[in-house]
DNA sequence: GTTGCTACTGTACGATCGATCAATTACTCT
DNA sequence: AGAGTAATTGATCGATCGTACAGTAGCAAC
């Protein structure tokens, strides 16, 4: 007879870890499965617990979703800004780098646009999620729109306001992000890089006449 | 005692006819529940018919859905290029309606995206919405080349090249949707026209020297 | 070793899902 | 008027959904 010994049936963590394992658990659901993937069944098989847990570390499921939105937005702004912010380079070259950054294989990923399609639709319906989408898209546009900044007092473009041509730039980025995820063989990500350093051109020599009216208040800063 | 009447229980319709009734009733079931819309029973109760008659009519769910993606796809671009294509217009004013016509509330109407996010969350998982998909997509990109065309034909811009021209253009007009569909008070649709207008603008100056290059067979018909 | 806290389990419940299919019935044809 | 056709019905199936909650058990404190 051995002698008898005690292995646990599960694992007690804290509630910051726990949550975070939930999270990592959902973003993992959300790429494989899409919106098949937002169960509480499933998700709570991927993280290894029951089925109750979820509920006992968040409010509900879309509290959880929220806070797997808001974790993967902001890896991956801070993955692509990490990547443009060498401050050995031009500005114009940061902005280069966020451009291919920004079109890299991990971030076309139609895994990665799948789980953005769960986060899009459900803006309308749950006031949490807007929350973070407007959160995290104001830092997306908060970062383009220092990057567009540098291009004004490097001397590499005229003053611009900085607002409108982030957004306009964002549309631009997000408009290939959605066509190459949808349609991978329409063309190439370096035609869409192409295009974004073409637009930048064209800012830089003043050829969005639009954007040059600044209006007082909203001046470029030098 | 009356005389006995016979009310039918039912009206009987041409498979024809009740097709296009029931992708009409889907339609509006996307437009209000969006991906809670999808469903047979909430889609044959808006038709109001009774459950299994979708399975009559259309072989799956995702037939019946990617039917209703082309008869609004198609629909969407008929109107958006009747308003552009007025023959007494210059092509510089033909792309400024079709801004104007992209713009119109219709369009950015909040209903309207999250239909689309469902089209969208279905191509990478059924083949009939991929089909549809690339099709009416395919569509798009052509009218877009074919006003593109007509301004290097008028001689109010330099050759370039039509296709990657038109799909850029397509991702900022999408990128404009989307960010308007989602935060629409973030902007108006009038600077995302006057933005797409500065586009082309600096296309017709020859602001985008990679669009420029056109090579062998891919030249600009005149 | 005992106690207390609470993270955690897992069944249960009511609702809804897509698909099936035998029965019903409107409508047409002879 | 009667028969044939096929469009339509609606009950039914097994599966899955989110939430609730009563009970279990890991683990630290004493």
């Amino acid at each position: 007879m051995l002698p008898k010994r005690h292995v646990p049936k599960f694992h007690r963590a804290t509630p910051a870890v726990r949550r975070e394992a939930l999270v990592d658990a959902t973003l993992r659901c959300l790429k494989q499965f899409g919106h098949e993937g937002v169960s509480v069944r499933r998700i709570s098989a991927a993280a290894g617990v029951s089925i109750g847990l979820i509920n006992h570390h968040f409010p509900s499921k879309s509290g959880l979703i929220a806070q797997a939105y808001e974790t993967l937005a902001l890896s991956l702004l801070d993955s692509i800004r990490r990547q443009a912010e060498n401050r050995a380079l031009s500005p114009r070259d940061r902005l280069r780098n966020f451009f291919r950054a920004s079109f890299a294989p991990e971030i076309l990923d139609p895994q990665l646009f799948h789980v953005w399609l769960v986060f899009w639709s459900m803006v309308a319906h749950s006031a949490e999620i807007r929350a973070v989408h407007f959160s995290t898209y104001g830092k997306y546009r908060a970062v383009l729109e220092s990057l567009l900044g540098q291009l004004v007092t490097s001397g590499a473009a005229p003053p611009f306001r900085l607002r409108p041509a982030a957004i306009a730039l964002s549309a631009l980025l997000d408009g290939f992000w959605v066509e190459l995820s949808l349609s991978p063989t329409l063309f190439k990500p370096r035609e869409a890089i192409a295009l974004c350093e073409d637009w930048v051109n064209a800012l830089c020599s003043g050829g969005f006449p639009r954007l040059m009216r600044v209006p007082r208040g909203d001046r470029a800063v030098r």
